[in-house]
DNA sequence: CTGAAAGCGCTTACAG
DNA sequence: CTGAAAGCGCTTACAG
């Protein structure tokens, strides 16, 4: 014998605006009004709709409410890994910034679209999903392609860049005061009586380009001469970082200081240094650029450049959500800050 | 005086099934069923259908075809960061992770929704966006929510945990040989004749309670006695390992060795023992976990338990996405192998 | 093998 | 203030 329990049976659940309005005895124009909080409606219905949803919890379908009204309520991120350059997206710096980003995005209740994938050429992205099924897309990065974003912001849809503002682009950028923060360390180390002072990083890449005329801005100032075997390319990536600065040291040439582009190829020297025999600061002060977590926990603690990632991520976000609302939106330099630990020495 | 160009006017671009079906003379249906490589349909007007779509640099509206089918093509991410355990995202093992996911994912032609907020309670996502706009959810950690996932994964979306097996759940787990990984560093300590090994880490999170198992078992093993007080709580995250460290040694406990439950715990030890007058290896040794990429290039170099992320983001995403065809998915437990570096002594 | 028609779950201009 | 109707761009069971 077997019981049928006919009041679950007959219960069935809220999955649709038909649904609200069929229990409510009104129209689906008027419930989506309703959750909408149109001021067409009447208050009283309004009321009474938001409260028959709540209690069988229903909610708009978002996707199908963004089908219907031609938008995504996703920004896509991508993430610049170039080849030559190499950054690895496990740069402690890329993380940072992306949960930056998620968090502002969150904020805003849009979703974030990730593309992970070294590009060889953005336009590829031209015809993508990445640009066709995301309202607006976050680079992080310039790497070499700057004349392809150009080319790229063409399109509808509004792209933001994590970068250095080159001049005749078309793209807003957000970045970081690079040149600044590439002067502040070399002044730092020029300051502690350092005057064979390498640069550690692809120029190639604008943000490094701007760091490095920082730093040859700061020498020209104290009077010492750039030695062009002193600008030495070196990878962002770790392990090709090593292998770059053991390639330099064989060179024999001559240096006590070392400006790097970024906090993890600055860990990797101070590494590479310490195995070759040599002493961090007392043989070769080192500072790098980022300030990522790790860096105070180093050994020694890392002397560095701050970028506001937070800040970062933040404007990121409500410049591109600006520019999908049709506003004007202009580029945006953050300051950074130069932060001392002992990696440069006392 | 204008010049009006009527052929430009007239060059209308094609943005929808009607548009090609139109200019192709067939119907709508034809034409989705063209591009959908339908068996159904006659090669040649396939073919036909296909050249002139790709001439006119259209495809498919994904996300019409989703919404139409029901699917989102989205699966959602989502880190389990707990406040207790206050391990942040910026640990890079959680960004290779991330990474690895999203390499998967995107081979499978998938979108990655990437929810980063502290999770005091996963039961909030139940009638979240993130339940009811994708196809799956990955959690990367149980934190201490075994029980909410549980009931998580009694709803019709599909879910899988980057984990340990708990005795119980109801969930697909992905994770690694956790007890082994603490048995393996634990068992090359004792070999290095220490005897007095510290365990850091919050015993809550049930791989960390794994891996201080696996401690137990070699300590065991070996026949040395555990002892409670060097069973430390230590957080995740920098910051506070670090004042918890300092806290445990302000208790002057002796101890000669450490198994910490992540590299980054490791190497913030590894800061606070140096920055105290502790010398690494030779007056206490250091053992992590995971071989973050950076634990290579510490000082010194991080003996560690490496976890096989790329692999883990692979099975994590096959493992939802069988899921959500119906197949019956089984837990895995990926190989975890200890690397011996510096940090460890001789 | 191909097409007409219904419908996924919404929103909004239009009419009342 | 509310509703009927059209339509966003697709897919597929049904009919031919």
């Amino acid at each position: 014998m077997e019981f049928i329990n006919l009041s679950e049976k007959t219960q069935k659940s809220i999955t649709s605006l038909q649904d609200l309005a069929d229990l409510a005895g009104v129209s689906r124009a008027t419930a989506s009004r309703a959750l909408n909080d149109s001021p067409l409606l009447n208050k009283k219905t309004k009321e009474r709709l938001r409260k028959l949803a709540e209690k069988h919890n229903y909610s708009i379908n978002r996707r199908a409410s963004d089908f219907r009204l031609r938008r995504t309520r996703v920004i896509s991120v991508v993430f610049m890994l170039d080849l030559r350059s190499d950054q690895h997206m496990s740069d402690p710096f890329f993380l940072d910034m992306l949960g930056s980003i998620a968090d502002s995005l969150a904020e805003h209740d849009y979703d974030l679209l990730l593309t992970h994938a070294p590009m060889r050429n953005v336009l590829d992205l031209k015809e993508s999903r990445v640009m066709r099924n995301s309202d607006g897309v976050i680079f992080i990065g310039q790497g070499e392609q700057h004349e392809k974003l150009n080319e790229l912001a063409k399109g509808k849809t509004p792209i933001v860049v994590w970068g250095y503002p080159i001049a005749g682009k078309n793209y807003v950028v957000v970045g970081s005061e690079n040149l600044n923060g590439g002067y502040q360390s070399t002044r730092h180390l020029l300051g502690l009586q350092h005057r064979k002072i390498a640069f550690f990083g692809n120029t190639g890449n604008p943000e490094n380009a701007a760091r490095h005329e920082g730093y040859l801005q700061a020498l020209s100032q104290f009077e010492v001469e750039a030695d062009a075997d002193l600008k030495v390319d070196i990878p962002f990536e770790m392990k090709s970082a090593r292998e770059a600065i053991i390639k330099f040291m064989a060179s024999k040439k001559s240096f006590d200081a070392v400006v790097c582009a970024s906090d993890v190829m600055a860990l990797a020297s101070i590494s590479t240094f310490q195995e070759l025999g040599l002493r961090v600061p007392q043989d070769v002060a080192v500072v790098g650029f980022d300030d990522i977590r790790l860096a105070a926990y180093s050994n020694p603690p890392l002397t560095t450049v701050r970028q506001n990632i937070q800040e970062a991520g933040r404007v990121l976000v409500e410049s591109v959500l600006a520019m999908i609302k049709g506003e004007d939106v202009t580029d945006t330099i953050l300051p950074s800050e130069l932060i001392v630990r002992k990696s440069s020495g006392k």
